[in-house]
DNA sequence: ATAGTCGATTTGTATGACAAATCACCGGGC
DNA sequence: GCCCGGTGATTTGTCATACAAATCGACTAT
């Protein structure tokens, strides 16, 4: 995982946690926030701090701070879903069903079109990186090796489609990646059972193949869903949603 | 277009003025920034009112702030490339052509996808949506009018989703769209032109077709590139990068 | 030559004050 | 009775100042 941003620098800690009161829904759209001197108070910090927390959430759409009114929460629409600190807040606690379901719909639209434009544009230094990435998932003894080395492997596809704003949405899919991490049952013995679908996203690119290379990526997505949905069914006997 | 968000409110002055800056390339990643005294006192405001615009900016990927050291322009692969003032900024001077390719890209990817999403999931009411911008298409008087139909129409499918993730991604086909229409040559007679694909994708969605509505909307985006080319090749003589 | 220390520089946070915008209440005019 | 405008209270927006904390570089002692 990146940096959180939210770790160090005190308004860092203001904007989590009253990001993740918002995004968790203690406070629902449409509440408007105390008023800042009491809010800063409340969580022992100056207003200075607090009005900085406030100023960010504003940008990621969170909140709307109106002279005379006050901080409201805003509606969801207008939410920056995409914005790496909210996707975290919302799985902060275990994520919902649905919501992972949206995230699989997210690989299923970015990651095998990402694979195909990097197929037909890739460089032999943006190859290599993927190579690197796959040598170091095959190479990888425990499970936090693997999980670096598979976002880097993701990473490393989607850069290699030398589009800087499909990159971008790197912090999607490796929201995705990390629940599914979380959720999915792993053992010692079985982590490293994609690494054939892996390869095969690897071999496709290398050839410069487009509609091999998404194929693969499309079959390996469906093949962590179903797993997915395995370790779902065992946890919770629910409704798949086809 | 929506509020740009940086029209009222000094900070946001702000930040629009030093997210340009950046964006455009007057000041390049790794340049570390003037001293907030001496910036806040160039751009005639106090340090407060700086240090909110350098917080969202430092939100935004642009910049990362560290005592002792002062403001750095981070690398562009830590920008928040689908952020919508950061595409503004990138459009704000006419985009490059590799840039527009990017964002025909982008919608390439997002909305074939998203119209088969929406034709299998979509709500009587979403539905109704859609119609309704499509009348308002169909009904349009001036390019103005058009324009904002056209948007409503492509934003109502990606809600229709019921994916909120897709959905965030209308900033990116937001600023396409705008790029397009900017750059596209049309005239009063001919603005319409693409009515019918919008027909299709509608019609395709109406009846939960996914694959005719995919199909529809891809044909829609590549008549648009189609006629981009064109008046791309009549200001300029340049490759066409397959 | 090297490690440690000290001081200069710059951002981070706190505090207090006032300006500007908004809202709720109240009173007068019709 | 109802609408309109004024007025004061409330809350955020901006400013100025001060000091704490972190960083970097140069100097010194060994």
């Amino acid at each position: 995982m990146r940096k959180t941003s939210a770790v160090r620098s005190l308004y860092g800690h203001v904007m989590h946690e009253l990001g993740q009161r918002i995004v968790s829904g203690k406070v629902k759209p449409g509440d408007v926030l105390p008023r800042e001197e009491t809010l800063a108070e409340s969580l022992q910090v100056s207003r200075t701090a607090l009005r900085e927390a406030l100023k960010v959430l504003s940008a990621k759409g969170l909140i709307e701070s109106r002279t005379g009114v006050g901080a409201r929460v805003l509606d969801k629409r207008h939410w920056n879903q995409l914005d790496a600190d909210v996707l975290a807040w919302r799985c902060a606690s275990m994520p919902t069903d649905d919501f992972v379901d949206k995230l699989v719909e997210m690989r299923e639209v970015i990651e095998p079109a990402a694979a195909a434009s990097a197929a037909r544009r890739r460089t032999a230094e943006q190859l290599a990186a993927i190579e690197a990435a796959f040598r170091a998932m095959d190479q990888a003894q425990t499970l936090d090796e693997w999980t670096a080395a598979d976002l880097q492997f993701h990473d490393a596809v989607l850069h290699a489609t030398g589009n800087e704003l499909l990159q971008s949405l790197f912090s999607v899919v490796e929201t995705a990646l990390g629940t599914f991490f979380t959720l999915s049952a792993r053992t010692a013995s079985n982590f490293k059972y994609s690494l054939p679908h892996h390869q095969k996203v690897l071999e496709a690119i290398r050839r410069k193949q487009p509609e091999v290379a998404r194929k693969a990526m499309q079959s390996m997505i469906a093949d962590s869903q179903a797993n997915l949905q395995h370790s779902r069914g065992r946890s919770s006997r629910k409704k798949a949603t086809a």
